[in-house]
RNA sequence: GGUCCCGUGGUGUAGCGGCCAAACAUGCGGCCCUGUCAAGGCCGAGAUCGCGGGUUCGAAUCCCGUCGGGACCGCCA
């Protein structure tokens, strides 16, 4: 070993003590005289000082060295002169004073300082990554996902769980994301897929009587990138035999509240126990299945005050069978036209067609695009509902439902960000339940699994899988943490018939099922206990936990959001023969 | 496929028609300095303003295109 101790554990405990230690000069502070070096390691920082009448040689090795030099240190730990402790240091109490430096390695002047936390552009920080994870928050945000991977795989090991590797070579499934594909070499024109996740893997290792699986999964879709997707990501993937939704839930609750207090205790639930929406209160009530429950700003239902006020936009609106909701953004009265004209274009992008609004600034008169249309016990009922008082703007959207909610929904998470309405501190979970078991997919022409296609429905609505199948709800549950959707899962079919039924009703052709999902079907006849699991997202819990903007901050190597690796540049063009091998031939579009 | 935003020394910014062959901070190089810790002092090097075209007497600044990056829509069972 080039060391004895880490840069960051030593303490006055070591006082007196020989030490070795190797890092990175971190920041060297040359008097002439006598030359001080912060040393880094991954575990900490601690100055070391050379002394030219005890050490030459290391003072003379110092006067070379410049930052990110690797070097190693033999020295003696002492106390600092009192009065020149640096408290902020957690080493701040001593320091080594040398007698032995050896350079291990220099370094160039990196592109950016990694001893100042400051804004860098993105695409020079992932050329970089290997400089950019040395520096302080990234290698925080490094450790911290450990500590939760950690966590969780103590946390299940303890409960009987087994973690259970799953090919990542496998077979393709068009329903779902677009796949990544691998061509074979051995079987020309096939190909093997990257798993969108091991959903059904995790599904047979229940039939294999495993009962309580669990993986950190890197799962794949290529699809466009956000801030929260990557091409491949992370996921603590579950599944319980024996289980209905309430096991898993309970489970998945006490797992990652545990993990919260311990990984992060700065930060606060919102609630314990997490609070429960059904899927129509969300929607109700925050205009979508992922709220951010730190704050409140509800959707309100109007449409049956407003009905028959004669407002034009309203009364068509409720003619086609369309909703009136509103939304009180409070203390926001005084919003300037011009504002409120910023609002309406936002919410123009959501499919509205357009805002109204009713703004009640203290001491002046009432502004509202319809106040004509605004009795005085109109107007009163109106600032019943919404909970309004002078001061506050109330927006409303008349159109079909879906647009009003996924309109409001925005407005209101827009607002919030303004308004600073939620707590950066606080970790709002909840689970979302009761999901419509399939959704009518226009311009398919069918019904699509809201969830997954071995999602099961609730049993007593199978019935209404023949009757109305848009009414039967789903096994599905959803876990949201501050307005992301961080985990999905339900009880699974576990039976054939009900399988393929559900495999009917979504368009499968019964051939095409069977060349897809023969195995799954074939299994589900051995004797397939009753299993759910869950997925949450590793990646999307550990931006929030670190506070970070996006998903990439807490991945090593992540893509940029064109899908490339800027430091490796791939993808990347082969040889042709790689591609002769593969029975590949590459088709470049025209232009 | 679409919408919006950004691109000025290594890094982060300022400048947004002439005062700019470009300013500030930091970093970098040299010299001085024995208790600093974002050490300090002095000196110095470093950008044809992403690229191409246009408008103009004059462009970092305005326009068009292009490339790169980011946010979002579509997409993400």
């Amino acid at each position: 070993m080039y060391k004895t101790h880490t840069c960051g554990e030593l303490h006055r405990s070591h006082v007196g003590q020989q030490v070795e230690l190797a890092g990175w000069v971190h920041r060297r502070r040359d008097h002439g005289g006598i030359t001080f070096v912060d040393l880094r390691d991954r575990f900490g920082i601690v100055q070391i000082v050379a002394d030219p009448t005890v050490s030459p040689q290391a003072h003379r090795e110092l006067e070379e060295v410049r930052n990110e030099w690797v070097i190693q240190a033999k020295g003696i730990v002492r106390r600092r002169p009192t009065g020149s402790e640096n408290p902020n240091l957690a080493t701040g109490e001593i320091e080594v004073e040398v007698s032995e430096i050896r350079i291990l390695n220099p370094a160039k002047t990196p592109p950016f300082s990694i001893n100042k936390d400051e804004e860098v552009d993105e695409n020079t920080r992932l050329r970089y990554r290997y400089l950019d994870l040395r520096r302080e928050q990234m290698s925080r945000n490094i450790l911290l996902r450990h500590q939760v991977v950690k966590f969780i795989r103590d946390f299940l090991t303890e409960h009987g769980f087994i973690e259970v590797e799953t090919p990542i070579l496998f077979k393709t499934t068009p329903e779902g994301a677009r796949d990544y594909l691998v061509p074979s070499r051995l079987h020309a024109g096939e190909f093997y897929a990257l798993p969108q996740s091991p959903q059904q893997l995790k599904q047979l290792l229940m039939v294999a009587g495993v009962e309580r699986y669990y993986q950190i999964a890197r799962c794949f879709r290529d699809e466009d990138q956000r801030g929260d997707r990557q091409p491949e990501f992370t996921q603590l993937d579950l599944e319980m035999s024996f289980v209905e939704r309430e096991d898993i839930m309970a489970l998945v609750e006490e797992l990652f509240t545990k993990l919260v207090a311990e990984v992060a205790p700065r930060k606060r639930l919102f609630a314990s126990p997490w609070p429960r929406l059904t899927y129509r209160e969300a929607l109700e009530r925050f205009g979508k299945d992922n709220p951010d429950l730190r704050y409140d700003l509800e959707l309100k239902n109007v449409r049956d005050l407003i009905e028959g006020s004669g407002f034009k936009v309203f009364e068509a609106a409720i003619a086609q069978g369309g909703d009136v909701r509103g939304l009180n953004a409070k203390g926001c009265a005084d919003y300037t036209r011009k504002q409120i004209d910023e609002l309406t274009e936002y919410a123009k992008n959501f499919g509205a067609k357009g805002l109204a609004y009713i703004a009640l600034p203290k001491d002046q008169e009432m502004r509202s695009t319809f106040a004509k249309f605004l009795s005085p016990e109109l107007l009163q009922a109106l600032m019943d509902r919404m909970g309004a008082e002078p001061g506050d703007l109330l927006l409303f959207v008349a159109d079909a439902p879906a647009v009003v909610f996924e309109t409001l929904a925005r407005l209101r998470v827009l607002l919030a960000e303004r308004l600073k309405l939620a707590d950066p501190n606080l970790l709002a979970f909840c689970w979302v339940i009761d999901f419509p078991f399939l959704n009518w997919s226009e311009e398919e022409q069918r019904w699509d699994p809201s969830h997954h296609l071995f999602t099961s429905p609730m049993l007593e609505d199978v019935p209404l899988l023949d009757s109305d199948p848009g009414k039967a709800r789903g096994q599905q549950y959803d876990m949201v943490l501050n307005d992301y959707e961080v985990g999905g899962g339900s009880i699974r079919i576990h039976d054939r018939q009900l399988q393929e039924k559900v495999f009917g009703l979504i368009g499968l052709e019964p051939d095409v099922a069977r060349e897809r999902f023969g195995h799954m079907l074939e299994a589900f006849e051995y004797g397939t206990p009753p299993h759910g699991g869950i997925a949450p997202g590793i990646d999307r819990i550990c931006m929030i936990l670190a506070g970070e903007p996006n998903i990439r901050e807490v991945i090593a190597f992540p893509k940029n959001q064109a899908a490339r690796d800027v430091m490796a540049d791939a993808p990347s063009p082969v040889e042709l023969k790689q591609l002769e091998d593969l029975h590949i031939q590459v088709a470049l579009p025209a232009d």
